[in-house]
DNA sequence: TAGATTGTTAATCGATTAACAATC
DNA sequence: TAGATTGTTAATCGATTAACAATC
């Protein structure tokens, strides 16, 4: 581990030299900062590369190369290794990546390195599902908090954790420090809460109601819609 | 209605002329047949128009341009006419789309001016979720199978449907002419059940299960995995 | 050393956007 | 007719892939 160390610092002068990457120039007090334009497609491949690579940590595969990636998961070598490259020297040429090294880093550039406090509004069956996804988050994304409209349920637990009326968001989201959430009611109830948790602060929303929602640009909204899924594969047919 | 069957003719004769499409030629029987190469990102987006159209369509809405579609998406009007254009001529010049008629134009191209039938495997509490959008899928697509592993769980039943064994798998995607699957099923067990869909004939899946599944070039995968989605929200923290 | 593999540049490929003639 | 809007070409932009010097 000695020798990633230096790596590690290596990386850091790095970042400072301009490179072939396309993202502009910022002048922030008076020093020109790099702002290195990752791509919406790079940020989306980065948790593809981390599930495989935990894969491998658990069955305690030591190093891996961006070939044997490329094979496991249908990518082309080099765009793996321009993936990485836009962030650091995380590899060694004839070796390969570090497996514990590289999940470590991959990690850190997703800002899981520390725990991130995810809310959940909608407590029916796919809210049911959805919690149950914290065994597979580990250690690093945690859903903190279930929201519902439905009194009926106000009280009820899942998972350990005590559904809470909607009047309740702001402040948990504030006293837990939330900034991500997700919408699982249906297609006519997922506007109002968007615009609640908008209001509240989150800054990140995976959005499972088969509807568009109209954020702030400050506000990214990932869609996971199944019935938007299978319309398109219907394509392929 | 009468000029847009016209049109329909228009279109049929359109296809067979080359155009900038860069979509490859083939020789079929003697014959150069085009055949469009159509962009994933382009089949993506149909299913988001189709959703639009239909919420235009409920509010009476007749006719619709480029430019609005493109506010309320999100999109540039450019492109979603290019989009269209892939497919024929489904606007009039200085009017824009006829709601109606776009959306049956879509629905052709994705396949479901027919029911297509959905089988879902998977019964736990994320396979109940799903099978709730069968109201969302309205007359296109429907879920009309449900099957789960657990010997606890066969013959019970989910919004009409009774939870059948693996077992019956491929006799029921034979009778009910099934070609698109759902995997809902732990992480662990999805490899396997993936195999037994494409045994069966399946050629779409839809996969909610945190693992890459491996299958034949010649089925489609499309991933709905909750944790990478949340890890790749977590970078833009 | 010889073989392997990275990081990175250059080449290619493809997708998005702008612009505009055609025409409703 | 004048204004609006399409379909489509050309221009731009960005992402992927190939190739290779550097080096473990």
């Amino acid at each position: 581990m000695g020798s990633q160390e230096q790596k590690a610092q290596k990386e850091t002068a790095r970042r400072k030299r301009p490179s072939q990457n396309s993202g502009g120039k910022v002048r922030r007090r008076g020093q020109k900062v790099k702002v290195p334009k990752i791509s919406e497609a790079v940020v989306r491949r980065l948790p593809v590369y981390l599930r495989y690579l935990n894969n491998l940590k658990a069955m305690n595969v030591r190093t891996v190369s961006s070939q044997q990636l490329g094979e496991a998961l249908d990518l082309n070598p080099a765009q793996i290794r321009k993936d990485l490259a836009c962030f650091g020297e995380f590899g060694r040429k004839g070796i390969g990546y570090e497996v514990n090294y590289l999940v470590e880093k991959i990690k850190s550039i997703l800002k899981l390195d520390k725990q991130v406090n995810v809310l959940l509004v909608g407590a029916g069956h796919l809210g049911h599902a959805i919690s149950n996804y914290n065994a597979y988050l580990k250690d690093s994304m945690r859903i903190v908090a279930i929201f519902d409209a439905d009194p009926h349920k106000i009280g009820k637990k899942i998972v350990n954790m005590m559904i809470q009326p909607l009047e309740e968001l702001a402040n948990t989201v504030k006293e837990k420090n939330i900034r991500i959430a997700i919408i699982a009611v249906p297609a006519d109830a997922a506007q109002a809460v968007a615009d609640r948790l908008v209001a509240a602060g989150i800054t990140g929303i995976l959005n499972f109601a088969p509807t568009n929602l109209r954020v702030p640009e400050n506000v990214r909204v990932h869609d996971a819609d199944v019935t938007m899924e299978l319309h398109s594969l219907a394509y392929y047919l």
